[in-house]
DNA sequence: TGTACATCAGTGAACGCGCGTTCACTGATGTAC
DNA sequence: TGTACATCAGTGAACGCGCGTTCACTGATGTAC
């Protein structure tokens, strides 16, 4: 907990603004869950009063949405870290995936507060009826993975990348939730639920024996 | 709003029990979330004072263990009247998932309560570390309903019950998760995306062009 | 070069809110004599 | 049959908490003259 940091010079307010959206990161990191996510404290971890926290978002909603950003931006990044290379459409859709879960795990309370139902609703947000989106370029994202994927395999398909994006994303979504909230269950690896679906909906190849060995001694968790 | 109940008789003080639980159903089924499930609202909801809950449960954990049981038990009602009949088995676990997503769609509170990640944890219930899983009959009733399925189909693969009921549950959670908290999305209907899914793992025919047109037809949403 | 002044980043105190929980109590009900 | 009493369902007032937000302010910084 930084305590009191010293005042910015005349032009520089501007940067309080950064360090309140770091420390509301840190917040998420440090905490399970978002519902640490208070003007208080993200204005007590950045070594400033509440009141200052007004001077750069009009209410709580102004804040919740800046953070949801930056997070989506860090999601994405993270997720196409994870395939910027040259491998073929269906294995790199693959990775997404893998990414995607291992984001969730890792960053369980940054994950929910994008994605799950409950933490932050449009009344949160303040975006009811609105149509802002910030998660809406990762989903084209996996939607443009999907279809790159089906190209590849079903090119007669590839007109179905959205409903098969879909049902990828709530499978993932699913996994990735259940496995938080209920980490009491023995559950399997991620990976192997994720990559039996993505066979199931014929976007991998079923994994011969010898693929599944190796797989398996790699697979996290 | 009931206003001020009358006195129970003497022995009967414990019907305040009862109503108080009646009275947390009504505020999860009025209530988008389950936000507002607090003290002070399922007693005064039961027409009673705050102090009056501390008589029937020693504190809000303990309450809401109760609630969370309650609905667990409407939860597999709900599923098994959708399946009381004489249909092959992969048909009734066909219908078992549709009215686990109809459950959730038509229960959103409910259903959060039930398996969101965030809206109780452990922590909420009082249940870390303890053994207590009152979802743990509606888990095991959907293995049981995969397993029926699978050896219907594919004797041999019998075994894998377990993990297919956890592929089935993770779709099925994905798909009615997100359609509560992503809304603005052009969602298809919740029975297309886990057909889809359930033909995927081999659970279910791949329905003729004709079957598909009738039952997009009957599809709700 | 020195001084008065406007700017503005950030403070301190307070507001009203809903929350879970505790405490001493009230007063109708049923029972014992 | 009448009365004293124990039981106990439920009350009213208060506690301390963290919350979002508002308000008048302070005081260092940079600028104009």
């Amino acid at each position: 907990m930084p305590s009191r940091r010293s005042r910015r010079p005349k032009g520089q307010g501007g940067l309080l603004r950064a360090d309140l959206l770091a420390s509301a990161e840190r917040i998420l990191a440090a905490e399970g869950d978002g519902k640490r996510l208070s003007i208080r404290a993200v204005a007590s971890g950045a070594g400033v009063t509440p009141p200052s926290v007004y001077r750069h978002f009009n209410d709580k909603a102004e804040l919740l949405r800046a953070v949801v950003q930056a997070r989506f931006e860090a999601f994405d990044a993270f997720l196409d870290a994870a395939t910027s290379d040259t491998a073929p459409p269906c294995e790199q859709l693959r990775r997404r995936c893998h990414a995607y879960l291992e984001f969730a795990r890792s960053q369980p309370a940054s994950y929910r507060l994008l994605f799950s139902a409950t933490e932050l609703g449009p009344e949160a947000l303040g975006t009811e009826g609105v149509d802002w989106h910030p998660g809406a370029p990762s989903f084209f994202r996996l939607v443009d993975s999907v279809g790159r994927c089906l190209t590849s395999r079903r090119p007669h398909d590839a007109a179905n990348a959205m409903f098969v994006a879909m049902l990828v994303w709530t499978q993932l979504h699913g996994i990735a939730d259940l496995q938080l909230s209920k980490p009491e269950l023995p559950w399997p690896a991620a990976t192997e639920l994720i990559d039996h679906a993505l066979v199931g909906l014929d976007l991998l190849d079923r994994p011969t024996p010898a693929k599944a060995a190796v797989r398996r001694r790699k697979s996290d968790r």
